[in-house]
DNA sequence: TATAATACGCAATAATGTTGCATTTGTTCT
DNA sequence: AGAACAAATGCAACATTATTGCGTATTATA
């Protein structure tokens, strides 16, 4: 079995979760791709052939365990990633460029936790656009 | 004629756009609002009534002259708001609350920057979660 | 292997945003 | 004020993304 596999298999077990193809599949897909991507990218990134509502359900039930999270960037399509590389009051930052349109995660990055008064602040997500290496 | 009113006209005299009844009064009711809303929320806190699509276009043409932006909180519906409380590379932090859902905008929360190798950095957005003062 | 809980596929529907085109409105110039 | 032109608007159609209902298949457990 590949290390992918016994990855996405220990996962799903610590997170109490049915280990389905689905979710099999979709995790390994994630661990794969290692950026935020749409159902669509998931769709198209399986080795099986699966059912957009089943992407959806699965999303959602991982979700729901934690082990994946949504990213919101300027496109009207949700983008998912898996969220070992975020701690619970915070995710990195996602870099998008200007120039060529893709979008980094800055796994390396870590800004300070904002602070408020009168206000508990639980989570901090930040979005940077400018120009990547590549494109300034 | 009232403030609103003459600070709307003004604001699209100095972007050089037309200065029509739709324009005037989408911008007058962000002001009113002072806070990011959806296409649905402007239309209904119009005075008179406008179709869906004018409203869509009528933000774009604000979008595209800096007057307005869109901000993206964990809904499916993109918000929008005016752009007087930003400067060019930052927008003020949005905090949404988990107990209650309001959003708030922290027009006078100024974080730092970010900074990383490679990367020229032009916009920064921040989002933040938690508990706001009545809910926590 | 039997059972119960859960996930899956398919069809239908909802929510949000966009495009094409004919008509109306706003600006500018006389 | 009136004419001429550019731009905005309303309406219908369409596109994209996500959700719901329900019957069938799969999974975990004993
Ligand atoms: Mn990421
Ligand atoms: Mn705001
Ligand atoms: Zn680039
Ligand atoms: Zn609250």
């Amino acid at each position: 079995m590949k290390a992918l596999e016994s990855h996405a298999k220990n996962m799903l077990k610590a997170a109490g979760l049915y280990c389905t193809r689905a979710r099999l599949c979709v995790i390994m897909a994630l661990l794969r791709e290692n950026r935020p991507i749409t159902q669509e990218q998931i769709t198209q990134a399986l080795d099986a052939p699966f059912d957009r509502v089943t992407i959806y359900r699965t999303l959602d039930s991982l979700g729901k365990a934690d082990l994946v999270h949504r990213v919101f960037l300027e496109e009207r399509a949700c983008h998912y990633e898996l969220s070992h590389h975020c701690s619970k009051t915070q995710c990195h930052p996602h870099f998008t460029c200007t120039q060529c349109g893709q979008t980094h995660c800055l796994t390396d990055l870590k800004l300070p936790l904002a602070h408020h008064h009168g206000y508990v602040i639980q989570r901090q997500q930040v979005r940077l656009a400018g120009l990547c290496p590549q494109c300034r």
